[in-house]
Formats: structure tokens, sequence, C-alpha cells
DNA sequence: TCCATTACTACGTTTTCAGTAGCAAGAGAT
DNA sequence: ATCTCTTGCTACTGAAAACGTAGTAATGGA
């Protein structure tokens, strides 16, 4: 065992104190990360629930909130302005009053980034088939 | 700009009557989408907390349970085990006894397709610096 | 035998998400 | 002005997931 003998009084942590949650950005620790590392942040931030969805859905045109909500299959409402404020926070989306969401200029090149995936789950989907049912 | 009158679905979920859980996978609904497109399974999928840092950690040399652990901050060792579970199950990874918990064939594809997540992080940390403190 | 390491499992606490209701603001029609 | 509709949210409760620590069984030396 790494750390020794400090195990004795499980004294507990009384004061987090976090009024408010930001989202993950670089040059700060993150979950699981202390580093700061750009990186580190970008896994947790699309690491969370919802948010590569969320661009994944804006990768067209713009929505609105409701239109995204709807193409997210229903997602509540509390959970997707949450996961919209981290990503105006982060810079890759932003609001306008007539269009709704849309993407920055940054969160389009990761999304253009993204779209091979495409190509990959459909080799995956197949090579599952192959293993599951032969 | 809002397609019409589709928007009021009162649909339930009463039962959701699960005994056990089991990884997204392509051909099935995921959340949020009951399609079973392989893009909307890979979007579920690395999109549950740890799934990405995990594979992250591992696209270099295989790393033992311990190690893993390690690697990814001290996460807990019940989430870890549930998402290695998810990943074998996948395809993603497997388990030999000498070396610990390694890419597949597949899982080395993905992660290749995800390493030039770098560079986008990089300049996203960037870009933050200059709007923030101009 | 004792000690160390590995790969987990159990379980109580804390955090996050889901699901529904509802409100304030703005636009158009009457 | 009022009525109705849409939009962008906020509030609240209950459920699910993650956290954190302890502990266990198996294996391998010294």
């Amino acid at each position: 065992m790494a750390p020794p003998g400090k195990a004795q009084k499980t004294a507990k942590k009384p004061a987090p104190k976090a009024g408010k949650k930001s989202a993950p950005r670089p040059g700060r620790p993150v979950r699981g990360s202390a580093t700061g590392r750009p990186v580190m942040a970008l896994i947790d931030l699309i690491g969370r629930r919802w948010v590569l969805r969320i661009l994944w859905e804006l990768r067209g045109a713009p929505l609105t909130f409701r239109a995204l909500q709807e193409a997210c299959g229903g997602i509540s409402p509390s959970v997707l302005n949450a996961r919209l404020a981290d990503l105006k926070e982060t810079g890759l989306l932003e609001h306008e009053e007539a269009e709704g969401y849309r993407m920055t200029q940054l969160g389009r090149e990761l999304t253009e980034q993204l779209t091979p995936l495409t190509g990959w789950a459909e080799r995956w989907a197949r090579q599952l088939e192959k293993s599951q049912k032969p």
C-alpha cells in the first residue's frame, strides 16, 4: 500500500463548499487528472453524458432549445441547459436569437474531427455481428 | 424554424424493469435514440464517464487493473470494473493474464482516430486563453 | 507461515440525471 | 388589450450512477 500511516482517524471532508459547477477546461485540474493538460479537459468534457450527442446533433444546422431537446430524444431540459452552459462557457457553441444554438468555428473543427467515427462504428457493428451470431 | 405538430408526445416509460445493465452496442436502442445506428451506440458508450479516459490510458501499452486505476487518478474499483466489462463486452479490449488489459485491434483503430484530438485540444486551450485574459 | 500483490466485490454516502410541471417573455392574430 | 402559441428556460422530486473505503479470495515469493 502506498500512502503510509494515516488511516486511523477517518476524518471527513467537511467543506468542499462549492456553490457552482463549471465546465472542465484546459489549464485546470479535471476529474482524475491534476495536470491541466488540454486533452484531459477535453476527455472530461466530452465524456459527460449528452455532450457528445449535443455536438453531434448540431453538426449540421443550428437548432433551437426545443428542437435540440427533441433531437436528443427528449433529454430533460435541466440537463440540456446545464450542458449548453458548459459548451458555451468553453467556447464550443453560442446562442443566437434568430437561429438558436450553433457551433462556433472551434466547435465545428471538433465535430469535423469526430465525423469519421461513423465509419469506425460501422465496422464495429459488423464485427460484433460476426462474433455474436455466427 | 420549429417542426410543427410532433412536439407533444406524452409517451411514458413506466417500467424500466431491468435486471442487469449491458453496454450500449450497435443494433440496439440506446439512450435517446431508438434507431440502433452504430454511431449512436458509440456516442452512448464513449459518452459514459471514464470510458474515454480508459481508452486513452491504454492507447500505448497494456496495463494491469491497478496500474490502470492509478493512471486514471484513483478511479474507484467498482466503476473501473464496470467500465472494463462494458469495453470487453463490446470487443474493444481484452484481458490477458500476463500483461493485463489491452486493446483489441478494433479498439486500437478507434484510439488511433482519437489521437488527433490532442492537437485540437491545444488550439482550444490557446483560444480560451486569448478570449479570457486579453 | 507470513507478507505482498492482484483483481476484484460489498456497501453506505454523495453526486448527477431523469421526468414532469410550470413560468416569463415575445410574436401574431382578433 | 387579450388570447394563444412558441421559446427558453427554472424548480422540484425521485431514481440511477459514481465515489470511497473496506474487505476477500487467489497467487507468488521469502
